[in-house]
RNA sequence: GGGCGGUUAGCUCAGUUGGUAGAGCGUUUCUUUGACGUAGAAAAGGUCACAGGUUCGAAUCCUGUACCGCCCACCA
């Protein structure tokens, strides 16, 4: 009691609250009292492991421990994995610039010790991330706790792989890919941002041709013209007629080539093209059998079919290039003010140059037409549901998918190559085995997968697919619960493998979360330095303030901004909590909790009012409307219990005390009170827990109040349908 | 080029099936009352972007416009 004489200190509390929670072993499903024939399934995004915990993770933190509060109280086993990613290509990024800040160099090491002071990096992140996420009152299952390079994951990731490529869903195919010329690897289409830029546009002499270009560091090999075969001004030239043309570097022979991938209206309706660092050209050039080369190197330099202007920097070499052209007049004109798409690396902003390689590629379109096939039968719901469009368009437009990457962190490619024939085979043996095409011997791959193809699987791998207990009882899950900015880099993986490995989907929910932006609106980022570290909010405000500060107000998919005076003013509302809470225990001293005394009508009327308000939040909090189930939360403990009821009570025990009172009244408005506070309780759990858990502790005992433990006490009912 | 979201109080944002506008913070005044000054009571402050339409009634539904933001995109 002692403790409510001061104000709320929730620095004082939340530790020991989060140490009874976990002791009491009931974060695990499996150990939670009666009988809870109905599984509820979260799996957690794992964070990945290269930093700490940002205001994001705090949301979805918050979000998840709410739903699965929600559901345990209700009486379900209520499953929560929490995990860890190895994010490959973005801790590469992470560590490459830590390694720069060093003076050192990726390339300066040997993979196995880079991939080793990778892993230590990762586990020392790890470890700091779960004691935060611990922190923030994630109620998951930690016994259950998953790392994507987990051996048997890593394991069951590679079974995968030759289970796909058996099934001729994967092949190993030369094609144009994203290469970041920065970290040299390929990326997949979703790594790569598309940015419009000004770029000016030279309209360049080609023999009787004018052609346009926004790269003319690109055209030293082209030799060939592309018309559209309708275009009426280039009726006299034919398809594979030769043409001379003076050029950058000297006299060449370009054959014509008619083709309907050409725009009549665009620039002078004439192209050439340069299928190494394009992929519409390249396209273009497997069509008509045409050559193709390298122009620019692994580096972003120019190889030395450029002549003079080889080994030189792209950046470099455009400007001298130009200048070249001007001085042997081929140049016509320039556009400056053309706004150009350019493509680049999500990670590290730089350009991302087209090459042509060797890679492994998932076919994409029969296994998004089994997602959409379910998407169609209704059996994946979003919320908010304008995002199964968003969906449904990715996956109708899904290009087939680069699962190799050229760094070491990450789960190696159980494969084998052969360079003198570009074969691939897949195997995992110690044994190099001969090309079954050409019969050379083959090399290992040395390439990892993209950290999509293993997170993909998450939902699978953390519940042990295709043997393990939790993947007979937990799968599929209930609710996958993410970010909207996944809704393509993640969602619809995991909805591919799991209709392709466990022929069912993995989640009958998607829930979406916007982007917690700074007070202002704007993104939060380093080098903007309006980065908000959610943990010195916890610390000045308590967990439970930022959990519903969070919370309200933001409803599914909603960008929001994170002001501190707002999580400020979710702390005063956990000291009014407190204080009501005060108010109720030293007026409820001689109460008796046992037996329903004659109510007051008017404080039946409240009771019925109390009913409402849980019909409302449980409505609300079925129907993922957290803000507005914490909204009205809020009004109603402030507003109309503390506000009004307590107030109206007030009265009731001033008199009772100074004329002997009413005794039937004074019962009647104790009775009132209790009840108000523990049902309160009970609805504020899951968004407040700590404090709630707390104040449990201190109420006296009765048939309401079932437990020690708030935390698995049932949730509230009402004798009205929901 | 395609798609999505937004435009509501000084600021950041709610307002779920249409029924006299709400929160947090900020501002003003009063109150040191036996839960709470991290508070209470009261108040100021909004033509709900704009223009049409449906309706007895629209912030809410429909159409269009403007501006902002985001996502997607192989016209060189």
């Amino acid at each position: 009691m002692n403790k409510f004489l001061t104000a709320y200190q929730p620095q004082d509390e939340e530790g020991l609250i989060y140490e009874r929670w976990e002791k009491s072993g009931f974060f695990n499903p499996d150990k939670l009292p009666g009988s809870r024939p109905e599984t509820y399934t979260i799996i957690m995004p794992p964070p990945n492991a290269n930093g700490s915990l940002h205001a994001g993770h705090a949301l979805f933190i918050t979000l998840e421990d709410i739903m699965i509060r929600f559901e345990r109280m209700r009486g379900k086993r209520a499953l929560w994995v929490p995990g860890t990613d190895h994010a490959g290509f973005e801790t590469q990024v992470v560590y490459e610039r830590k390694l720069e800040k060093e003076g050192r160099s990726r390339f300066g090491l040997d993979p196995k010790t880079l991939y080793d002071e990778i892993h230590n990096f990762t586990l020392e992140n790890k470890k700091n991330m779960e004691s935060q996420v611990r922190s923030l009152g994630a109620s998951c299952d930690w016994s259950r706790s998953r790392f994507t390079l987990d051996p048997d994951i890593v394991a069951e990731v590679q079974k995968t792989f030759i289970k796909m490529f058996r099934d001729g869903l994967i092949y190993r195919g030369q094609r144009t890919i994203n290469w970041c010329p920065k970290h040299q690897t390929s990326l997949s289409d979703v790594e790569t941002e598309n940015v419009e830029e000004k770029t000016p546009f030279y309209y360049l002499k080609y023999g009787p041709f004018e052609i346009g270009t926004v790269r003319p560091e690109t055209k030293f090999a082209d030799k060939y013209v592309l018309i559209h075969p309708d275009d009426e001004r280039y009726q006299e030239y034919k398809h594979g007629q030769k043409i001379e043309a003076e050029w950058i570097n000297g006299p060449v022979t370009a054959t014509v080539i008619k083709d309907t991938a050409v725009d009549p209206s665009f620039g002078t309706g004439v192209m050439t093209i340069t299928p190494w660092h394009s992929a519409v050209d390249f396209e273009i050039a497997k069509r008509h059998q045409l050559n193709i080369e390298q122009i620019i190197d692994w580096r972003g330099k120019l190889l030395p079919i450029a002549g003079e202007f080889a080994g030189i920097n792209i950046k470099d070499a455009r400007p001298k290039i130009v200048e070249k052209l001007k001085e042997k007049g081929l140049l016509a004109r320039v556009d400056e003010n053309y706004a150009n798409v350019v493509k680049r690396c999500y990670k590290c902003n730089a350009m991302i140059e087209p090459q042509v390689k060797d890679q492994w590629f998932v076919k994409m379109a029969p296994l998004a037409k089994l997602a959409l096939g379910t998407v169609d039968e209704g059996k994946i719901r979003f919320v908010p549901d304008n995002y199964e469009k968003v969906f449904r368009y990715w996956m109708k437009n899904a290009l087939d998918w680069n699962i190799s990457r050229q760094i070491v962190w990450g789960i190696p490619i159980p494969a084998w190559l052969c360079d003198e024939c570009h074969e691939g085979a897949i195997g995992d043996s110690d044994v190099a085995p001969k090309c079954g095409k050409c019969g050379a011997t083959m090399r290992r791959d040395t390439d990892t997968f993209d950290t999509w193809f293993s997170s993909g699987q998450w939902p699978l791998l953390v519940l042990n697919y295709p043997d393990g207990e939790d993947y007979k009882t937990y799968y599929p899950t209930t609710v996958m619960e993410t970010g909207y900015d996944l809704i393509f880099r993640w969602v619809p993986r995991m909805v591919i493998f799991g209709l392709y490995l466990a022929k069912q989907i993995p989640f009958h929910t998607v829930y979406l979360h916007g982007i917690v932006n700074d007070a202002q609106g704007k993104k939060m980022s380093k080098s903007k330095g309006n980065v908000t570290n959610p943990l010195e909010l916890t610390a000045k405000y308590g967990t439970d303030a930022l959990r519903i500060g969070l919370v309200i107000g933001n409803p599914p998919a909603a960008d929001l901004a994170l002001r501190e005076d707002k999580i400020k003013g979710y702390k005063h509302f956990a000291n009014k909590i407190w204080n009501a809470t005060r108010f109720v225990l030293e007026n409820i001293k001689d109460a008796d909790l046992v037996v329903v005394p004659d109510l007051l009508p008017e404080h039946q009327k409240y009771l019925k009012q109390l009913d409402e308000v849980v019909n409302e939040v449980t409505k609300q909090l079925e129907n993922f409307r957290f803000d507005l189930a914490a909204d009205h939360l809020y009004h109603y403990f402030w507003h109309t219990f503390a506000d009004v009821i307590i107030e109206e009570t007030k009265v009731i025990f001033k008199s009772e005390m100074e004329v002997g009172g009413n005794l039937a009244t004074k019962k009647s408005a104790q009775w009132l009170l209790y009840t108000i506070l523990v049902t309160t309780l009970k609805l504020l759990h899951p968004f407040m827990p700590f404090i709630t858990e707390t104040i449990w502790e201190y109420l006296p005992p009765s048939p309401q109040k079932n437990g020690d433990l708030l935390m698995i006490e049932p949730w509230p009912k009402t004798d009205k349908k929901v």
